[in-house]
RNA sequence: UGGGGUGUAGCCAAGCGGUAAGGCACCGGUUUUUGGAGCCGGUAUUCGGAGGUUCGAAUCCUCCCACCCCAGCCA
């Protein structure tokens, strides 16, 4: 009994260690009780999967521990951000379903404040004015195995730094003239801590301040005061941020304000990806795929296209966990995540995508019936639909072989199968092309008494075949995704080879010619569909035509078992 | 040969001195008008390695090994 209820707790509430870290803090009363986190991004790209994992900790926790949790763009860098950029992270956000409320900040609301803590810093002799070029600071700071030397400007006046700062500000200098510097430890073993760069001059617009400042506070300068000013509680980061740790807390200590927590966790990493702004952006420059929001990219945008649900993205980013490890997670949890929750919401429907003619001999030329169909076998409330029945029919090519292998249960001559919701068919004849000798259509007959797919004989067949009515079909236009990369860490490659090299050239298949139910004609953009026994499907929009992109496959038995007949044979 | 991290099944991951959770994947079986879904069962004598402490170690100590991150006026 014991046992079983200690179970059900640990289900219902997984632990990682960040949650472990804030109920210590929440018992001992720190932060007054409470929590308080926020999501920063940089507006310099899409979000992909890996921020949506941050998302979804970052407010998650917040929800979780009635808190806060705040949308902060950390604009500090002119040169890379735009406002495209802004407009899409607030969209993905949203989809996502999380609400930021109306803490929606930007770090350079900031740089008044910023720059009165810099001035802050020069007075109490914990920064400078260093004059030395991009390549003599590089020299100065030695390497990772020695130490580095103190700047020649490192004792300059305070009243010399705020004057020389002041006209930094004021434009007087050109970009790499000046930099302003912490004072902390030319010697330090952590590189971050040998007086590193706070300010630099840049003479360009940004997009929410204008021409107003030529110097631009550096992340870590930033960062930490934006999360004080925000009395952010936890600042949760990506595990390369562990060595900035000491500079984060150095300028709260040397400026005395309220110290939030930094919290690095394991950045994630999914198998046959990239999951990276940089390599990500290479693919949309370089033409690998078709945009940002190509349904094969790992971005949100790109899995919204591809018919991924917000819920189905919630549920694999808590299945995955938060540690410290360095992980490659397994895509086949995300497509699992997707299938278990559209299996519970999508409607069935039958779209045949390469079709076969099929013709029922014995059933009446003209005639037409409406078949009534359960919608989800899996949810009776979501009703059911009626579709046509005729003498000529689709099903699927690969739904007959005229040499079946073994434990094929499909159509095959004289095999007899049932067509889903509809009758028994028995496959009596199969024309062929006589040059190609390719199959072109094949002549069944039907069970009259089999209609709704039983018999009073109670005779079992074991195929069930899905198809759609030749007459009454609708022609849809359908996407067929696989991995965008035949490698499963396409990152892990030597110097001299790339990450490129390993892009599955065949990661889209469309298929030109599918015939689908009536009903599917004015299914709307975005709307999501199993096709039965192929997968889930998402109605993309584009004008005019009916195009569908497959989300993911349902599992394939079959498939397997034949693979497997295949290697055996093969040995 | 500096500093900071991390090693638990094929992939994630809990575990915090009392005798290895859970999920995915995989393999059986059952059921089925989707070769889907469901249901039932199986898969670590052992936690990177070697020593040590202890009645008892994945958990504590020592040494070793492997992998990741850091030398932007990027974030």
């Amino acid at each position: 009994m014991e046992k079983k209820d200690s179970i059900k707790l640990n289900k219902a509430k997984p632990q990682n260690f960040i949650k472990n870290i804030i109920e210590k803090d929440l018992s001992m009363n720190k932060n007054d009780e409470r929590v308080h986190t926020r999501f920063p991004p940089e507006p310099n790209g899409y979000l992909h999967i890996g921020h949506a994992k941050s998302i979804c900790l970052n407010f998650g926790l917040a929800s979780e521990y009635k808190g806060l949790c705040n949308l902060r763009f950390d604009d500090t860098n002119p040169t890379k951000e735009e406002v495209e950029y802004i407009e899409s992270i607030k969209l993905d956000i949203r989809w996502l379903g999380f609400n930021w409320g109306d803490r929606l900040f930007y770090a350079s609301d900031y740089f008044d404040k910023l720059y009165e803590y810099a001035n802050q810093l020069i007075k109490s002799k914990k920064a400078y004015v260093c004059s030395l070029s991009t390549g003599e600071i590089k020299e100065y700071r030695g390497t990772l195995t020695q130490p580095g030397r103190n700047s020649p400007y490192r004792s300059r006046s305070v009243k010399e730094n705020l004057g020389l700062f002041k006209r930094m500000r004021a434009g007087e200098f050109k970009e790499g003239e000046h930099v302003l510097r912490a004072k902390i430890d030319m010697e330090s073993p952590n590189l971050n801590m040998r007086d590193p760069v706070i300010y630099r001059i840049i003479h360009e617009s940004h997009h929410r301040t204008g021409n107003k400042w030529c110097i631009y506070p550096m992340y870590d300068f930033a960062h930490c005061l934006e999360d004080s000013i925000e009395r952010i509680t936890h600042s949760i980061c990506t595990l390369e941020f562990e060595d900035h740790r000491p500079l984060y807390d150095w300028f709260l200590e040397q400026l005395n304000l309220f110290h939030p927590q930094q919290i690095e966790f394991a950045r994630l990493n999914l198998s046959y990806t990239v999951l990276s702004k940089r390599k990500l952006l290479e693919l949309v420059k370089y033409g690998y795929v078709t945009g940002w929001d190509d349904p094969r990219m790992p971005t949100i945008a790109g899995f919204r296209r591809r018919g991924y649900t917000p819920e189905s993205i919630h549920d694999f980013s808590e299945r995955i966990g938060v540690a410290k490890r360095d992980s490659l997670v397994d895509v086949a949890l995300l497509e699992h995540c997707v299938r278990e929750d559209l299996n519970k919401r999508a409607m069935r429907v039958m779209a045949v995508l390469r079709p076969l003619r099929l013709i029922i001999d014995n059933y009446p030329e003209h005639k037409v019936e409406e078949i009534e169909a359960v919608n989800n076998p899996e949810d009776i409330s979501m009703g059911t639909r009626k579709i046509p029945f005729s003498r000529v029919l689709y099903i699927e090519q690969e739904d007959f072989r005229e040499n079946p292998p073994k434990k094929y249960f499909r159509l095959f001559p004289g095999q007899e199968v049932r067509l889903k919701h509809a009758y028994y068919i028995k496959c009596e004849k199969v024309i062929k092309d006589e040059k190609t000798g390719e199959v072109k259509e094949l002549h069944c007959t039907y069970d009259p008494e089999s209609r709704g797919g039983g018999t009073a004989d109670g005779r079992k067949v074991r195929g069930t075949l899905h198809w759609v009515s030749a007459a009454h079909s609708v022609k849809a236009e359908v996407n067929l995704y696989d991995r965008l990369f035949i490698k499963e860490n396409p990152v892990d490659c030597d110097k001299n080879s790339d990450f490129k090299e390993y892009i599955n050239h065949n990661s889209v298949e469309t298929l030109k010619s599918c015939m689908v139910e009536p009903g599917l004609a004015n299914a709307v953009p975005g709307s999501r569909f199993q096709f039965l026994r192929h997968g889930y499907f998402c109605v993309d929009s584009s004008k005019g035509k009916l195009v569908f992109n497959r989300t993911v496959q349902l599992r394939d038995t079959w498939a397997k078992i034949e693979k497997s007949i295949k290697d055996r044979k093969g040995s």
